[in-house]
DNA sequence: TGAATTTTATAACAAATGCTTTAAAACTCA
DNA sequence: TGAGTTTTAAAGCATTTGTTATAAAATTCA
């Protein structure tokens, strides 16, 4: 047919990725973006089309990775270990993210999303998922007593997702373990069925 | 001395505020703050100094006029109706903020807070406040007893400082009252002291 | 081999960026 | 009044922005 492309496009997009996941889509150039994915502007035109369209796949490839397989992974384990696995590695991972990067969706959320409907449907039905895979696990867990039926799997699930943001948005300026768990101490209590629930105040 | 300033300080500040909270501060020119200020931008540099100072000066005045005056009139209220008010407050705000422009706060704590440690402090310290306001209320509310001891005072306040930034996020790609209504539901929930807490199962 | 097609490298484009210069205008105080 | 000082308006500065034109290089299929 023609000449073959000579980068492997998923090299270049994790590359993009780590960029734009790092600087925001506004602060990143086009030039940088090449620099850093080792492609001329040129090319990067020719195989994605713009920038936005560089960011959207970038995104997408995000999602899929870090979002994606934790997701997968996780459902396999019993309900309510799934639901403290999960947010034990969002906060290793925020402790460790010595970049401050934060989670790549919630900056997408706040830097894109609001201006630009493509973005806001795409964050949104990521959004969606995370709800999805925490309500599944609260009904899950419920059903088989793990899980406390004080509050609706709906409600909870919404709990969670937003105690998933807000540690996030914590994690970018206060990276503090002990804030972090601190946040997460009383939500995981919240899940308790009432019955194994230690009350700090219970005199016999 | 000299030639007096022909514009009022706080009015150009607020629409710097208004500009800079809804765009961003990357995605904001000099030149449309300008436009917006209806000041030169060699005015702009006289009065402020430069764009980040512009930003902070913005930030400050943000803060100021509406996270200050918030806490200051709800610190009147009885604890745990302080807690329930913040909420409802902060709930109808995202629900009426039709622009999604969400809180200046958080967005700067996702897009300048990061990578620069002026605004790191700033931010930093504004959290700061928030969680103090909370763990204040919750200390009040444990002691008259409409506040639940079953976490500590201080946790309790990491989650709700939590819940709100959530809150925020969550409001700007899906403003929907039922979610953020159902976000903090359990939450509150939480906070009802043992005795009065409505159990959905709590057979006689 | 050679026509057809796509990718690449280089350079360029107009527009926008943050910021500064120049000089006129508007004030205070002696 | 007039010397001194600051603010304003207008234009300009170098650099960077996203994107594209041009032509050489690398492939496939006939």
């Amino acid at each position: 047919m023609a000449r073959p492309r000579e980068f492997d496009e998923e090299l270049v997009l994790l590359r993009a990725v780590e960029l734009f996941w790092e600087r925001g889509y506004e602060a990143t150039s086009i030039r940088h973006l090449a620099e850093t994915m080792g492609l001329t502007t040129a090319s990067i035109y020719n195989a994605f089309g713009d920038k936005k369209a560089v960011y959207r796949r970038a995104l997408d490839f995000y999602v899929q990775l870090s979002l994606g397989e934790r997701i997968r992974r996780l459902s396999q384990k019993p309900p309510r270990e799934a639901i403290d696995a999960f947010f034990d590695e969002i906060i290793e991972r925020s402790l460790s993210d010595t970049k401050r990067k934060g989670c790549m969706v919630v900056n997408s959320a706040l830097e894109v999303a609001p201006h630009d409907p493509e973005f806001q449907r795409v964050v949104g039905e990521v959004l969606h998922q995370l709800e999805g895979f925490f309500r599944h696990c609260v009904k899950a867990g419920q059903d088989n007593g793990t899980i406390s039926t004080g509050q609706s799997a709906d409600d909870m699930a919404r709990t969670l997702l937003s105690a998933l943001l807000g540690i996030r948005v914590l994690a970018r300026t206060r990276p503090e373990r002990e804030l972090l768990e601190g946040v997460i101490k009383p939500v995981l209590w919240l899940l308790e069925p009432e019955a194994s629930r230690p009350g700090k105040v219970s005199p016999p």
